[in-house]
DNA sequence: GGCTATAGGTAGCCACGCTATGTATATGAC
DNA sequence: GTCATATACATAGCGTGGCTACCTATAGCC
């Protein structure tokens, strides 16, 4: 898969894997990983920051936790980020089927 | 729809609408809105730096021609195009499953 | 000691879509 | 006759965000 094909999409992907359950970052990377069978193996270089980005905008807001000796940041779906996961689905929904559109006239 | 969601899928969306037939850049713009629904007006500022590339690339030929006085500049599918456009239907569709497995759960 | 898995983080690169702007011709309204 | 609109091409420069590369630290196993 291109690198930038995931440009503008994955604050949703990230917001979507929240919708059950809290998580912190390391199973975020995971979670998606495993929900893509293994098509997505992001770089905590994307995530990290990423995840900061939707703190800052308020979609999530983030706890420290002790796990085994280490530390975890969890992050937790707010009720802006539902909204926004809500507007980025819908987002979706017409890009996809706009490219789709495009694409399938063959 | 976001600006930057078209980040890396713009190629195989141009190559898509040069695959029956080949047109000019103000005519790509156009076939694209069309075919889009309205959903996608592309600036040139996007389509012709990306034709540029894409003929770069080796995946379109130009031509000049002169149509009522006014200078177009034609693009054609070349063969190795035609084999991008092939494997880029082949990415977005693993792409686009991709996002919607993990959008999709509910 | 050394390796892997788990867990967090940042600095900086760079590709590329977009904004803004410029050029030029044809057509029709007024 | 000039103004707007559509047609047609082009480039300079901005901004952004995913990526590479790197760093820190603990736990567990060999």
């Amino acid at each position: 898969m291109k690198a930038d094909a995931l440009r503008g999409h994955l604050d949703a992907l990230i917001l979507a894997v929240l919708e059950k359950e809290p998580l912190h970052g390391y199973a975020i990377i995971e979670a998606l990983s495993l929900r893509s069978g293994g098509e997505l193996d992001l770089p905590t270089g994307t995530v990290y920051p990423a995840l900061r980005r939707l703190e800052a905008a308020g979609h999530l807001k983030s706890t420290w936790a002790t796990a085994g000796g280490r530390k975890r940041r969890t992050y937790t779906l707010s009720a802006g980020g539902r909204r926004a996961l809500a507007k980025q689905r819908a987002e979706w929904q017409v890009f996809s089927s706009v490219v789709d559109g495009v694409l399938g006239e063959a």
